[in-house]
DNA sequence: GATGAATGAGTCTTCATTCAT
DNA sequence: CATGAATGAAGACTCATTCAT
């Protein structure tokens, strides 16, 4: 059930070799991943602003004042650099909700504390969730981010749970579909990302609390 | 204040200069437009698949039954082509908004009324709308398609003055940011175009009613 | 049971399309096969010179006197190019092989057909037996050219069962190995391509007689 | 009239000048020594099984359990590697060649002497011969390995010259072509290194002899 | 209106090789 | 001796676009 990518090994991660010895001096195994954590996070930057079709493997690698050639020493392929982005993003954002909901609070605080939690990602996982906005549809064909629309339905299972618990608990309007809110409230928040602009009038939380109380009570006045 | 794409004459539309006259009945004018706009259907249904970039003008092409070559004896270029879709759709809808504006009710029944129309396109747009979902990021970028922003930002002012207004009535609660709400409904409405199948469980219009129901009152029992 | 390239339709042979209308103007389809041929002539000349991976895409294009991107008007990939060449010489050689067998003569006369049909496609069909003899470790690696090591089994069982014949009907030598023979009758055949000059001092033909002399009979005198 | 390879000297052989001494006792030059002719081996399989040009540096060294570029502590480049292998083959087997001259035997019995040594390098030199058939076109197209071309010839003359003195005697016929007939024996010879399998029904010195029953009598029945 | 051939710029990727550590 | 990062040149292939017919 975990977010596995194919591909999270370290530099060239051709995990499964075929027979040959193989030493790894772990030495500087430190630097060596972080050198390749600053270019997926250059990488990520520019898929975000640009889209993953249009940021070319050349562009990563000039921003990274390399050649893109040099960029295959880290790693196998432009879309084993994506796939790190997302994979990471969805690793610790289903880790943070398995923690609200292992909380066992009850269903309108756990709802509260998903959406915080989702609110919470859009600063520091800003380029991830773009790149999953953007480029999902053109990522989720190819069969290597199988794993992202699996991860997905368990998130959903996750909501709608809750929503329908709510519900039974009388806490939630019993008129509500509990699918379509969930979608309605994930679609929301993760859009956000194309305009939420850190360091501007909201910071994120401020954002997850107007839209609980929007979302809780609506814009009416009663 | 319009909606002027740069570029939607006929055919090559260059012959008929910028600016010039719209319609002309000359002659099989109406055939050749007929098949101009089966192809900008064609086209719009692949990019709406798969991505504009990700569709090549081969695609289109093989998907009409001709070569990409003859493509380009009806447009300019692929450019010319989604501008002609995402025009079309700005156009319609923001008359559409236009006219609910103009009706003068009160804000909370313009609120609704605006929402309806913009699920309303769902289903006839579900084209245009998912490719600027998708493809808005690539899009925007191009000087060409400025005037999306320019609309944009007419639309925004639209629902905006609604909101502040229905504030300034007390129908709506003061403590909700006009503009963020706005943001909100309009990226709830859109979003949807990803997951809503025509011919699902709930229409177009249910889905209308079902947010409007949750944007108005919340998720909460009272 | 008949050598089927993977790939033999015509340019661009996506011969199973999907679903899209199609129409194939018959017309210059003579032409283009023309062109299409004369391409694969020239690429046969430069994979049988240099070898096919130390062949370029450019090298090809550039005899062509055409960039190397349009070579891919007429071809797939510079695999397809190579599967022309050989498919056509396996297709020729074995209808061939077949007329022989079919004619129902004895099996030494048979075995003498088998061999001048062999050495006499040493001329027409250099280029493609150079490849063969050289790309062949290189190619058969790639299951699209599966099928040409299945009419290798064909042709492999032909010639075997005509010695065997021959051993029976007291023909030929009772202490020597049908199959072993034929590989090294085969084998000797073939390449003689790596210093076979058509209009040296002995043709095809002669080669071929000289051959059958030795085979037979021996090099010792008796 | 010596076998030398450009380049046989000691590891990255530029230390020691070239055409210097060869030999050297020095410490652990023999460590070195067989640590470089293990490379070689690995190297010589992978050609074989790949071919020169499909086979990576990094192969290689993936095979011997380092990183490709400390290959380049034992070796200048990927051509130095298989020259070390080829040159090593040519060296023994002419010599071994010679010594069967040498022996002065007539020419019937020096011809199944050679015959013999070329089936009984097939084993032991499996890779190398592999290599020369299967890149012997590509290889042959570089300055460095001319010196193959080289000792070639010089074998081709001890060949002809034995079989002409043959046809002399009265051993072999003399409706032979001298040059033809050892280049179609040595064809035979070398090219059955393709399905030749040690271990299988028969080993090389069994293919030796029943090649040398055809060869000297025909597959007839007399 | 459409074809078919070609362009030309660009894409991702590979690989032998170098070199500081 | 080996590593790990990088180079730089090249390779196959793609694609929007043009244009003579």
């Amino acid at each position: 059930m975990t977010t596995t990518s194919t591909n999270s090994g370290r530099p060239k991660n051709r995990a499964t070799g075929e027979g040959g010895a193989r030493r790894r001096g772990k030495g500087s195994a430190a630097l060596a991943s972080e050198r390749r954590e600053h270019l997926v996070k250059l990488a990520a930057e520019l898929f975000a602003e640009k889209g993953f079709q249009a940021t070319t493997v050349r562009n990563i690698a000039e921003e990274a004042g390399i050649l893109s050639g040099s960029l295959y020493h880290h790693f196998d392929s432009k879309e084993s650099i994506v796939d790190e982005i997302l994979a990471g993003f969805f690793q610790e954002i289903m880790s943070a909700y398995r923690s609200v909901i292992d909380e066992g609070n009850d269903p309108r605080t756990t709802i509260a504390g998903l959406v915080r939690i989702a609110f919470g990602t859009l600063e520091p996982h800003r380029a991830a969730i773009t790149v999953m906005q953007n480029d999902w549809n053109y990522l989720k064909g190819m069969e290597r981010f199988a794993y992202l629309t699996k991860s997905e339905d368990e998130v959903e299972k996750m909501w709608v749970d809750t929503i329908k618990a709510g519900q039974r608990d009388g806490l939630f309007r019993a008129d509500i579909d509990p699918k379509l809110t969930y979608r309605m409230i994930r679609d929301t928040v993760w859009v956000a990302v194309r305009w939420f602009k850190p360091g501007g009038r909201l910071n994120a939380q401020g954002l997850a609390e107007h839209y609980l109380k929007v979302m809780f009570d609506g814009i009416n006045t009663h």
